[in-house]
DNA sequence: GTGAAAGCGCTAACAT
DNA sequence: ATGTTAGCGCTTTCAC
């Protein structure tokens, strides 16, 4: 098999007699072919080992059953989770997979980006890059001029794009009711690097579910990572000084989650006892740190696969009715996964 | 910008008063061009917002500047940094990227991957799926009928194909000569699925360090996990009972490690006092463990930069001088990170 | 049901 | 330095 793609439409064409146009007929599974003669050139095509070049076909159809994908921070859990939803699904559907990787996560200059995936006809965009500060300023200056549909995830909604997302603020909400319902009173946050959507999202959600038990946020409640375990640990070190009543923490990721359980191993802090220690994400090792780690699990894989579908529900919708398809916007719910990091063994008090 | 493809090589040349080819000779940087003839053209270039499709260009120059490539376990840390990797190098050398990820990592089924990126003419092909199984039986199958550079990743040493890999075998080496400069003489391991090439090697590492030691290795000092951390609970379990003198363990990645730690903080032995812990990735959480994992460090993102600098190396090379380029075999060597779990601050001895 | 002609948008090869 | 011709390999008309 897989020849040096020597072979083309118009060598089975000779072989089996017919014109090149029934052989197309055939290998695009027309109906109108006799069933004899599919049945001869089938045989030929597979004796010849012939295989139809997709170049070919994508310039002659103006489509390409490929989508561009653009992601960014590929060897951090998340990204590369949603992308393996993105690759599973387009298998799946029957689509290939252009691939960008932003180089830093607030590159703004996407239009060369952007450009490189029309340029090569394909047939829809999943823009899977985080928001972070005003990398999506963009939007508004092409969508209209853009013919292909897009898909972005993670992002702020609004209704002239497709959107998929995670509900982050309902994660922060979450995430703090769930330390307020253990009877704690001193809720410290450690935030994500807040020119992110998501960061700040869940950070909305921890003031306003204070703010609606009746404590008032402060500035020295919460700091500010960056995502990295060393920035946790950091920001954990600065809180412990700066808010010293602190019984509870909401952190922003799981990894800076690690580095305070870490710290607190260090110090003989106990949790959950002196602090009840609460993530975000449920990466795979959660579970398995010391304590295993209460968390917010947030579903990325899923998030892929779901980006996938709509974007198909696009592209098929607009090739056949030949209209544009009304934007989607779409929310997955975190869930509340509870371990040993907020309710001891023995159940929960001090 | 990003018009809906609708101008194309021909208004341009029609507005400009040039032949197509005057254009063509524009867009790829000819010198045969009269300056202002070039000016004059990319002006309207400009103007139209003209651009060249990529697709028109792979079929008329049989060649697309793509690569094909093919992953596995993406949402595992080390695929997904692997193509982080390629994908920074391959956007540094101007070449696009068509992605495939195995449903999973022993799939055999692999030709109608294969085909699908000879079908999209790639230009080369680098095969970044772990090699497991038989999982790699194919390669002689279809090797010599390929006309497409491939490189392969993580892959025992063979003369007919290029390779660039990590020395496993090394990794396992370093980490058994590490504990047993310790002064420990009871090393156990936990190995990775042994169906996987790369626990093998790690394995094997152990095995004759140990032998060379004088020590004879022996069934009940060690056990297979499948790389997730609860599959090395249980392994560390397992072995907790059947190698009770054990006093430091190899572990074959640091999700297992980590679960052995969880183990240890939860029965109250003292790592390193007790038992010391190697593991073997270096994962970027591992610094943050409790106590912070010594392990293997495998630049799993320079193997990613380094295939695509071969592949790009062999692709040009049968471009220019139109002859099949030799295989290359590449191996990056891994590095020991001394952490505390197998040096306490006070220094070593229990 | 099948085929002929005319592209899809570009470039290689050969003129001039 | 520039243009002409003939493809690249397939599909879309539109005939028959």
């Amino acid at each position: 098999m897989i020849k040096a793609q020597k072979i083309t439409i118009y060598e089975v064409a000779r072989e089996a007699g017919v014109s090149r146009q029934t052989v197309s007929r055939v290998i695009n599974n027309r109906p109108d072919v006799a069933i004899e003669t599919r049945e001869r050139v089938l045989q030929i095509i597979d004796r010849l080992e012939y295989r139809p070049s997709a170049i070919a076909r994508s310039l002659s159809q103006r489509r390409s059953y490929n989508f561009g994908v653009l992601t960014a921070g590929l060897k951090y859990f998340g990204p590369s989770t949603t992308l393996s939803g993105i690759t599973g699904m387009s298998e799946e559907l029957g689509y290939g997979l252009l691939l960008k990787e932003l180089s830093s996560f607030d590159a703004t200059n996407i239009k060369p980006i952007l450009a490189w995936f029309i340029d090569h006809q394909v047939d829809g965009i999943i823009w899977a890059a985080p928001e972070v500060g005003s990398n999506r300023d963009w939007i508004k200056d092409v969508i209209d001029e853009i013919h292909v549909p897009i898909v972005f995830l993670t992002t702020h909604r609004r209704n002239d794009i497709s959107i998929v997302t995670i509900d982050n603020y309902s994660g922060g909400t979450m995430a703090t009711e769930h330390l307020l319902s253990l009877g704690r009173k001193h809720i410290g946050h450690i935030a994500g690097p807040l020119d992110w959507w998501e960061s700040r999202q869940r950070h909305l959600g921890w003031q306003d579910i204070l703010l609606s038990a009746g404590i008032k946020p402060e500035p020295y409640m919460f700091t500010e990572g960056n995502w990295s375990s060393k920035s946790g640990k950091i920001a954990f070190n600065q809180l412990l000084s700066s808010y010293s009543k602190m019984d509870a923490i909401f952190v922003g990721n799981d990894q800076m989650a690690l580095s305070v359980l870490q710290t607190a191993c260090e110090e003989g802090i106990r949790i959950p006892d002196d602090l009840a220690v609460i993530g975000f994400d449920n990466i795979p090792e959660a579970e398995f740190f010391c304590p295993s780690l209460t968390t917010i699990f947030q579903n990325q894989h899923e998030l892929g696969l779901i980006a996938v579908q709509v974007l198909v529900r696009q592209v098929e919708e607009r090739k056949l009715e030949n209209r544009i398809a009304e934007p989607m916007y779409l929310a997955i719910q975190p869930e509340l996964v509870i371990r040993r990091s907020t309710i001891s063994v023995n159940g929960e008090r001090r």
